[in-house]
RNA sequence: GGCCCCGUGGUGCAGCCAGGUUAGCACAUCGGCCUUUCAAGCCGGUAACACGGGUUCGAAUCCCGUCGGGGCUGCCA
């Protein structure tokens, strides 16, 4: 079988680091198994995914080195693939149609009030009548809590399950997804064998349809609590994870069992039990193997019927997603670790539309300094923002691969052909990372060390004019030398105009500000210095850095004093401040006619 | 709240599955050397197995519990 991955984000306009480093992994993996890296865009929100937003992500996965085999594949014009998947699954019984104001009550008027005793029915009548003073009340409640609880647990206000009305065209109906009856097989739900009792609240029916089960927890309602002022949500379950499940009434009285209901339930009855107070069931467990975190599991009693379709007609992102990776003929998905849960449920519909679901690997999330997903308020999040910081794309590669995977031994610096060759899930780490910056900056220096002066000089160029630096026609040379001597002195091509400014600057401002730069011209000596040096540099024939080296220090013997007094004053002459590359290399790369004007101009200042 | 995932210095990784060094490497930080400045380089320092039990001659490693962080819990993607 032939690697096929994908890399499938949505054209916003800027693409999040945390992505770049998902297509990263899967680029990675696709080479080192020799199988082929798509492309899908996900466009189907069309308001943002504009042309330009397309073009930017293209942009910067060329940028970082990323090749894809195939045209990529733009998922809103698959619409028609996805909505004849949504009809199949319909047809074979595997989804359903629900009108838009689910609520409780539509629910139980659909299945008949038969079943409910009279008692409840009139509760349910003056239930209607105060829904809005119970609404109120469960804010009130949610709020109370809400405020005991520390700041980073809280949440924000739902409306209570019972009241839900979900919003959509009224009349229009969504296609629901079932997940599988407890009497239907499926490869990723197992009979863990286990026996669970699940306490409801015997103050309400449970109702149970081929959709699936609704009921209240007991464990939500506190004993005692008058019932229209509870606080509850109503619990809307799929079947699939009750296996022989019996619904319990006082003393452990069976009321119901679905095992004998079975054919009713496919023949579309609803029914309501009253007076339950638990239900008990062999406890399915939804599983698949995860390629990082290992064999993944979850109490299946816990899993939801999904929105497949929304009442607008539009597929929901899972079933785009299901239908195009097929489509594809994706074998493994590697995506973020946000996706774990969602996995259960698209394996799932996988099987239910009869094919084979691929291989799951999902990566760790890069965090914050607070252990937060990164997010855009943390600032540097987008890929453009490090090409802006003159980020070299070599260094963010090997930084971002790094996180969360490495070659297995104490290498850091790996180029791509390496990673290549070296690169399995089987080594990502499934702990989130912290993004540092330092160690991206101190990467880039080293990529800065390595790379040809002729194409660094390409990739300078924008941040020079930027910094408002004109180069003449014949400067290329002169680029060049400067970017020989300042690249292992820089971590970033940013900073490359601010130190090298002045080889390409008409004259230079001496910056007094500068309390070292003071010291220098302050210094009783430097004068005399460099009417000397003006004198024996206008001489010399031979401008090389060697020589330049040579004679400087030949002066400073001769005078008896140390090169710091001899080279600095020169430096502040030629550059403006106290920095810069060995001072004979910076004579030698400026030029003898541009080193003498400076040190003129100095002398002249200094009042010589 | 429920379920799931994760916890090695300030940070990223190695070690964990197959228990046995002084817990290794790198970034950052501090100090020193080199030195004409700035870098680079070299040498050295500070600093971690979240906590508590258990199993064992021996636990970062296996088991249980606790705590902490994150994810999911939408007709968002």
């Amino acid at each position: 079988m032939t690697v096929r991955v994908r890399f499938a984000p949505s054209p916003t306009g800027k693409v999040h680091i945390g992505n770049l480093r998902a297509a990263i992994f899967n680029w990675l993996f696709a080479r080192h198994e020799g199988g082929a890296f798509l492309l899908r865009v996900e466009d189907t929100d069309r308001a943002r995914s504009t042309e330009e937003a397309i073009r930017v992500l293209l942009e910067a996965l060329r940028w970082v080195g990323l090749d894809w085999d195939e045209e990529p594949v733009y998922q809103s014009k698959r619409l028609g693939e996805h909505l004849a998947a949504a009809k199949r699954l319909e047809k074979g019984g595997r989804a359903f149609l629900q009108p838009p104001r689910v609520s409780f009550w539509a629910l139980l008027e659909a299945g008949g009030l038969e079943g409910v005793p009279g008692e409840a029915a009139a509760f349910l009548e003056r239930l209607r009548r105060e829904e809005e003073s119970l609404r109120s009340a469960h804010r009130e409640a949610f709020e109370e809590a809400n405020a005991r609880r520390p700041k980073k647990k809280q949440r924000a206000y739902m409306e209570p399950l019972l009241f839900h009305i979900p919003p959509g065209d009224s009349g229009k109906a969504a296609l629901h997804f079932r997940l599988p009856h407890p009497w239907e097989e499926s490869a990723f739900l197992r009979d863990s064998g286990e026996v669970r009792t699940l306490g409801v609240d015997p103050r309400w029916p449970v109702l149970v349809s081929a959709r699936g089960m609704e009921f209240i927890p007991a464990a939500r309602v506190k004993e005692g609590t008058p019932l229209e002022r509870a606080v509850f949500e109503l619990e809307q379950r799929s079947l699939c994870g009750f296996l022989g499940l019996e619904i319990l009434g006082e003393g452990e009285r069976v009321l119901f069992d679905l095992e004998k209901e079975k054919e009713g339930i496919e023949a579309g009855r609803v029914l309501a039990v009253p007076g339950a107070r638990a239900l008990r069931f062999r406890r399915r467990i939804a599983a698949y193997h995860d390629l990082v975190k290992g064999d993944l599991g979850k109490p299946a009693e816990g899993l939801k019927n999904r929105v497949l379709v929304r009442s607008d007609g539009t597929p929901v992102f899972h079933l785009a997603n299901v239908v195009d990776d097929h489509d594809m003929e994706i074998t493994h998905i590697v995506r973020g670790d946000d996706h774990v849960e969602n996995t259960y449920w698209h394996v799932l519909l996988f099987e239910a539309l009869g094919w084979k679901p691929p291989l799951y690997g999902h990566l760790p999330m890069i965090v914050n300094d607070q252990g937060r997903p990164l997010s855009k308020r943390d600032g540097d999040v987008y890929v453009g923002e490090y090409k802006k910081k003159g980020i070299l794309p070599e260094a963010l590669f090997n930084y971002l691969a790094l996180l969360g995977w490495s070659p297995g031994d104490d290498r850091e610096k790996v180029d791509r052909e390496e990673m290549v060759r070296l690169f399995t899930l089987e080594r990502v780490i499934s702990t989130p990372a912290r993004f540092d910056m330092k160690k991206l900056l101190w990467l880039n220096s080293l990529y800065l060390r390595e790379k040809p002066a002729s194409e660094l000089a390409e990739l300078v160029l924008p941040f020079l004019e930027e910094a408002g630096i004109r180069l003449g026609a014949g400067d290329r040379p002169l680029l060049e030398g400067a970017l020989e001597l300042e690249r292992e002195r820089i971590q970033t091509l940013e900073e490359f105009p601010a130190a090298a400014g002045f080889f390409f600057s008409d004259g230079v401002e001496i910056r007094r500000e500068e309390k070292k730069v003071r010291k220098v011209l302050e210094a009783p000596e430097t004068p005399g210095v460099l009417e000397d040096l003006r004198k024996i540099l206008s001489e010399l024939q031979d401008f090389s850095a060697a020589n330049l080296e040579a004679v400087l220090r030949k002066y400073a013997e001769e005078k008896g004093l140390g090169m710091g007094k001899v080279s600095q004053p020169l430096r502040v002459a030629v550059t403006g401040g106290v920095v810069s590359p060995p001072i004979g290399e910076t004579l030698a790369l400026l030029g003898k006619e541009k080193t003498l004007e400076r040190v003129e101009k100095l002398l002249e200042e200094l009042g010589r």
